[in-house]
DNA sequence: TCTGGGGTCCTAGGACCC
DNA sequence: TCTGGGGTCCTAGGACCC
């Protein structure tokens, strides 16, 4: 059996645990920069302001509907989702982490086995020691153990659901669209043709549905009728990509600017890069500008580029030195820009590359010593107690957080007080 | 004025090979 | 008048997830 345990409004959650007083307000927390809203209170969810609702919308109603926001706090909700983990891997080493507030759990009892009392007793011992509450089902896949934990957060009061062997009540209830792996899209197109149930979708006929759908939808209908078809390669495997990019807090129109983002994303990827003992072989940066209107209307847009490292790096200078040349090439003049970031690729271990043929060499005399000295200092005096110069003094451009809380168990100084 | 950030996988079509 | 069949690789775009 499988179990999927899923945090409830996970980020909302981590901010009660240390500010108690919030809980059974209309809570919000905001995406970087204040954009959007992100995680929301069950209070604000009454609302029905949806995530993904701007922020600068729905600002004034903070006072008449006595709503609080809050900034997104990663560095908190990091650390809580690894206690979360950890409380799991008590029970079980079979863990593959979903996202930060999700894992599938893998138990292989007896048939009979009582999972109602294994989940209670999972679901317990998270709250009780960490103070996140969670909805979590089992099933027979890890597509209805995703359903499952959804009916344990809203049909049930245990927030524990195990799904019976024979589902099609259950799946006849429920909506295409509410199925792990149907989005807005294909649901749309499912409606069409008549497909509206998840037992509807469980009966389609397969060969049909992937002619005009793809693998994928596949897939998910093989796991609705029990059959697992997503493979364990597909969980809690090593990381292809890894990315920093942000919005500006304020457009950027100036080259230096705009430089200076690079060598801040590049170089808290690169202590990412580090942190899981990887390397890259290449980057990918990017700017992305707003539209124009006036003297002309010109469309919003951006330029990107490749560049390889020559060699596998994680050095934060020796990346630095290879994008730096490259950014002219991409930059525009008069654009006010508004995003920039830099993605790492080629991170696994034996992948093909295509390298090239005559790379330039990489010049730099900060060694590899000199970066891990940087992160032992950064992991204990906090995120860029030292960094490079080419990231910036002034940093008009970093992003805004008004309404950030503490770190609270990341740093000493953001330690709850007892009275 | 103003809407995040970090990922994965699949598919179709173009270009190329023999 | 008029040109096959079997492949691979790469890329852009689409779709999905949290």
């Amino acid at each position: 059996m499988i179990g999927l345990i899923d945090c409830n409004n996970f980020y909302v959650s981590c901010e009660c645990v240390f500010n108690p007083h919030l809980i059974g307000r209309r809570v919000a927390v905001l995406t970087n920069n204040d954009g959007c809203v992100v995680s929301r209170s069950p209070e604000f969810k009454k609302l029905n302001i949806p995530v993904g609702t701007p922020y600068f919308k729905i600002k004034d109603l903070e006072k008449p509907l006595g709503l609080v926001f809050i900034s997104s706090n990663y560095e908190l909700y990091a650390d809580m989702s690894n206690r979360v983990m950890s409380v799991l891997r008590q029970f079980t080493p079979h863990l593959e982490q979903y996202s930060i507030d999700e894992a599938f759990v893998h138990f292989n009892l007896s048939k009979d086995y009582d999972y109602e009392s294994l989940a209670k007793e999972l679901r317990e011992r998270i709250l009780q020691w960490t103070g996140i509450p969670t909805g979590i089902g089992f099933a027979s896949t890890r597509t209805l153990a995703k359903l499952g934990s959804e009916i344990a957060k809203k049909k049930t009061k245990t927030g524990v659901f195990v799904m019976p062997q024979h589902a099609e009540n259950i799946l006849r209830e429920t909506p295409v669209g509410d199925i792990w792996g149907v989005g807005p899209r294909v649901e749309k197109r499912l409606m069409a043709l008549g497909i509206r149930t998840a037992l509807q979708l469980a009966e389609a006929d397969l060969p049909w549905l992937q002619k005009k759908f793809s693998v994928c939808l596949v897939r998910t209908v093989l796991e609705l009728q029990g059959q697992s078809a997503t493979a364990a390669e597909d969980f809690g495997h090593p990381m292809k990509t890894a990315a920093c990019t942000r919005m500006f807090g304020t457009p950027i129109v100036d080259f230096e600017e705009l430089r200076e983002t690079v060598a801040d994303y590049a170089e808290s990827a690169a202590a990412r890069l580090r942190e899981m003992g990887k390397q890259a072989v290449g980057a990918c940066v990017f700017f992305l500008y707003y539209p124009e209107y006036y003297p002309v209307a010109l469309p919003e847009g951006g330029a990107e580029i490749n560049v390889m490292f020559g060699h596998p790096t994680n050095n934060t200078a020796e990346i630095f030195a290879a994008l730096a040349p490259n950014l002219p090439k991409i930059f525009q003049q008069g654009r006010r820009y508004k995003k920039s970031g830099v993605i790492f690729f080629g991170l696994e271990n034996g992948t093909l590359i295509q390298p090239e043929l005559f790379p330039a060499p990489i010049r730099t005399n900060v060694s590899d010593r000199v970066v891990e000295t940087l992160d032992i200092i950064n992991r204990q005096f906090g995120r860029r107690a030292v960094h490079c110069l080419a990231s910036g003094l002034a940093r008009p451009w970093t992003m805004r957080r008004e309404k950030l809380s503490s770190r609270y168990t990341t740093a000493w100084d953001g330690l709850p007080l007892a009275r």
